[in-house]
Formats: structure tokens, C-alpha cells, sequence
DNA sequence: TTTCAAGTTAGACAGTCGTCTTACTATAGT
DNA sequence: ACTATAGTAAGACGACTGTCTAACTTGAAA
């Protein structure tokens, strides 16, 4: 509900997206666990005691970044919606994304799918809330696969979603830049060969 | 190089692999840097203090771990090897490896993705090592496709091990058992659809 | 029977973790 | 000028971390 930390719209708001943002990073570099709330605060340039008024416990700071992931993924898509009608150019957009963090696919790993391992393993009700990141990227590719006529677009967009995810991972196991690029390639050529209408039926 | 503490071939080197075991599924179930030593303790049924006897760094832990896992593959693809001289039907095994893990793939994912994953954030030396078990299927994978003559073998096996690797991170993602048995017959229809021979040049 | 190494056990160690309390400063409205 | 409130800052809290020491028990060789 209520993402304000008592009843402040002041300045202290500034504060607050400088804390979620320097988590968010932390969090993708070196895991949920494995960042502490000192690691936050240095980052974030703040004693750690002035922590505890914006975040009562390490799960909210959590809660508050994947708010902040599927907002920011959100406003990609919805963008991305808004500067190509044709589906098949989202999806290529799509792909052009996953290019562009090539450096950090390499080193970290895909930041939804790690992310979504590490808690799936023993915290599941963080779990469930980092699972709608998933959802967000499941459903637009749902739509665009739709629109293009593809009868269970739904399988299918697991299907795709799957495919990355398998390349994300083969990607940061052999830290291989060629072997991202060469299936990103194989992905486009795929986009392409779908066709352009709903099949006869 | 030695794999014994000092100097003893005695009883103790079945307390050290009880120990190992319980460290491998504990490290599986909630991941290397979320498991303490009184973990792996408790879990192996003795005092903390006895450890440090068998195992001198929480890494030293890990590295057995890994060294443990690697000879379970490699026992298994023997194993394979000899019962099957086909490598349609080993590869069909693979698959079927695959569905025998079902629960806990669901639970806890892929224990080498997941494990990978994890130590390639912020432990490159680790990581190194928990790569190994990769190299171990990517091979076995490459010499089944090259025996089914498939040009460029070596690349097609990364290709398989990241749908795989994909599969299990949708399938932990989204707990769902279908995705999971629908893309293994569709795995298995892939190998089934692979020319027995060399193709004609 | 003595000896000595293999293996066991309890617990100390310093450091870090997430959490929380308390006292402080700044500022805007009255 | 006074007061209430938003926000800052320091540091204590108990629990837990990985590591390590030192005293112990066992069992077999000498």
C-alpha cells in the first residue's frame, strides 16, 4: 500500500531512491543474501542508523526494489509498445535489450532469473513478489506473439522466456560473449521466420 | 592433492563423507553462502568443533562438495556409456535423468545452474570449479551428438545444455510440472529427429 | 604397559549480521 | 519565538558467522 515511510512527502523522498537504487545494484551484483545492510548504506552514502526510517527490515528494502524493477521494466515495455506497432519489431526490440547488457549478462547473470533462484531456494514469499517481474516480460511477449497470430501464444511465450533464460545462464557459466551473441542472432532469424499473419486454417 | 586431513587412512573418512553429503544437499536446498557450518553440522550429526579436524575454510567444504559431485556425473555418463552403445538412447536418458529429478527441480532448480549462478556474483575462484561440472555434460553431450554426426557437435551441446538450463529456471520460477514434462517430450522428439547418420556431403 | 597418533569435543575468539532505541538537527507553520 | 514534525546520526543489542585452540578419548603398535 502505502510506499511512503510514514505520512512524509518531503525530501526524504530523494533519500529513499537513492537507498532502493544503490540495493537494487548490490542485490543484482552480489546476491540477496550476500549484501548487507552496511553494503547498502556505504553505497548509498548514508549512515546505517538513518536506515532503519525508511525500512523496517531487509525484506522491505527487497520488496521496495522489485517494486522498483517492475516499474522500470513496465515503462520499458509500455514504450516500447508506444514507438513500434508492428510485434514483430517489439520483439526484435526485445532482443535488442538483452544486447545491451551484454557486459553485465557476461558477469552477473540475468538480474530477474538470479534473483528469483536465490530466493526460490529457501524464501518463498520473497519469491512469489520477484515472480512478477517474470510475469511482466510472460505477458508481453504473450501479446505480441498473439498479435502475430500464433495460435498458444501463452506456451509459446514460456517457451521464448525459457529460451533466454538458458542462454543467460550458459552465458555467465562460460563468461562466452560469442555464444550470447551467436543464440541473440538465432533468436532474430526465429523473430523473422514467424509469419506475418494468423495461418490458414 | 590430498584429499585426506593429515595422514590417516582410518575411520574417520566415513565422518568426512557424511559430512560432504550433508554439506552437497544442504548447499543444493538453500545455497553455498545461506548454509553455516552449524548447518552442515547439525545436519551430519556432529559437534561444530570436530570440523575444523576435516575441513579447514567453509571453501575447503565447497571444493569437496564439488569434487564429490563431479565423480557422481562421471560415474553416471560411465554408466550411461555402458548400457546404452546408442547415443540416441543416452541422450534419452539424459532426458530421463531429467524427469527423475522432477521434485526437487522444482524446489530448489538445477543444482549446478543454481550453484553457478550464485558463486559467479562475487566467488570467481569457486565458481571456476563448480564450471567443471558443466565441462563434464557439455563434453558427454558433444561426443553423443559428433557419434550421431552432427557437424559441429561441440556448439549444438551448449545449445542443448542452455534449453535445459532454461527449462529449469522456468520450471523453479514457476513451480509448474507441466512446462517441465511438455518440454522434456519435446526434447526427446528432438533426438528422436536427428539423422542416424552423416548426412550426405 | 606405555606411547603416540587418530579422532573427538567443548568452547573461546573477533567480527559481522539485522534490528532497534535514543538523542539530535533542521525547517516550516503558527 | 515556539512548537511540531521530517529527517539525521551514533551506537547498543543479542544472535550468529567462520575460524581456531586446547584438552580430551580412543585404540592399536611397541
Amino acid at each position: 500500500m502505502a510506499k511512503k515511510p510514514l505520512l512524509a512527502p518531503g525530501q526524504g523522498e530523494t533519500v529513499r531512491r537513492e537507498i532502493v537504487e544503490a540495493a537494487n545494484r548490490l542485490f543484482y551484483h552480489r546476491g540477496y543474501n550476500q549484501t548487507s545492510f552496511t553494503d547498502i548504506a556505504e553505497a548509498a552514502g548514508i549512515p546505517r542508523g538513518n536506515f532503519y526510517y525508511y525500512f523496517k527490515t531487509k525484506d522491505d528494502i527487497l520488496g521496495a526494489v522489485i517494486d522498483a524493477r517492475i516499474e522500470n521494466i513496465q515503462t520499458m515495455l509500455v514504450e516500447w509498445d508506444a514507438v513500434d506497432p508492428d510485434p514483430r519489431q517489439r520483439l526484435k526490440r526485445f532482443a535488442q535489450m538483452i544486447r545491451g547488457s551484454e557486459k553485465d549478462l557476461l558477469r552477473y547473470g540475468c538480474p530477474m532469473g538470479s534473483l528469483n533462484i536465490e530466493l526460490g531456494k529457501a524464501q518463498p514469499a520473497l519469491k512469489a513478489r520477484a515472480k512478477k517481474m517474470f510475469d511482466l516480460f510472460i505477458d508481453w511477449l504473450t501479446r505480441q506473439l498473439a498479435a502475430l497470430g500464433q495460435a498458444d501464444a501463452a506456451r509459446l511465450a514460456l517457451q521464448v522466456m525459457g529460451r533466454v533464460q538458458g542462454v543467460a545462464v550458459m552465458t555467465q557459466v562460460y563468461g562466452d560473449r560469442e555464444f550470447l551473441r551467436a543464440q541473440l542472432a538465432e533468436f532474430d532469424a526465429w523473430i523473422e521466420s514467424l509469419p506475418a499473419q494468423r495461418p490458414a486454417k
